[in-house]
DNA sequence: ACAGTATTTAGCAAATCAGCTAAATACTGG
DNA sequence: CCAGTATTTAGCTGATTTGCTAAATACTGT
């Protein structure tokens, strides 16, 4: 493996590490309906501010969340709305379909993502 | 969040941590083209190969990979070739496009992994 | 300016992870 | 069965991550 080969892989595994948390992956679920308060999350998350704050700053500097300030709250949204097809893909590996093998006549596009 | 939303998401995130790590990228990458005993792995990544071997049984345990043994040696593969869009959105997050933003003429196409 | 609220930053302890070496296991050929 | 090769498992150390509390920062309304 070259060393821009290497580079290009760490880069990669930072942005996929971010969303690979359980919270953080709440998180992206509940975005995707739309912008929420830092406050909001922490009561439907059930732990307390800084660490909710923090998984959104993992988010945030990984590039799939921004924020915005408005008065004494500050909001956030996705910004790549891509990676909510992970879930599909997820989904698909847990239901052990969608496999390279021809017999299961799996159709596709339920593994698109 | 319910405590069956809570196993869900841990379980999603289980999947997507496997994926995270800059030569368990690699690994499904190369697996892409095909499938790949652990000492080919080996030589291309340049680590031990207990280390090889951990990484793919992470990757295996995760059911992303399968694996097969033919004589002396295991054979890898993708079990779940949509891991590979996975790729495409986070090169999306690289580019900073595929935004919710209207005003980016952003094809969604290319942001569908 | 002050008091109060929302958020972030710092710093700590427990848990998890990554790579290594050494040892165990599985298979092949003679 | 024995020697040799491919792979996995065990066990260690250092690095990273997570969640917490306490403290700092940013903003609002009076």
């Amino acid at each position: 493996m070259t060393a821009t080969a290497q580079a290009k892989y760490k880069h990669q595994a930072r942005i996929i590490k971010a969303l690979a948390h359980p919270t953080r992956l709440f998180i992206v679920d509940e975005l995707s309906h739309g912008e929420r308060c830092v406050c909001a999350l922490r009561d439907m998350i059930g732990v307390e501010m800084p660490t909710v704050s923090r998984h959104l700053g993992v988010l945030k500097s990984a590039g799939i969340l921004e924020d915005e300030k408005r008065g004494l709250q500050v909001f956030y949204r996705l910004r790549v709305p891509c990676v909510l097809n992970f879930f599909k893909c997820v989904e698909a590996v847990q239901r052990d379909d969608c496999k390279t093998s021809k017999r299961t006549a799996v159709p596709e596009a339920r593994c698109s993502a």
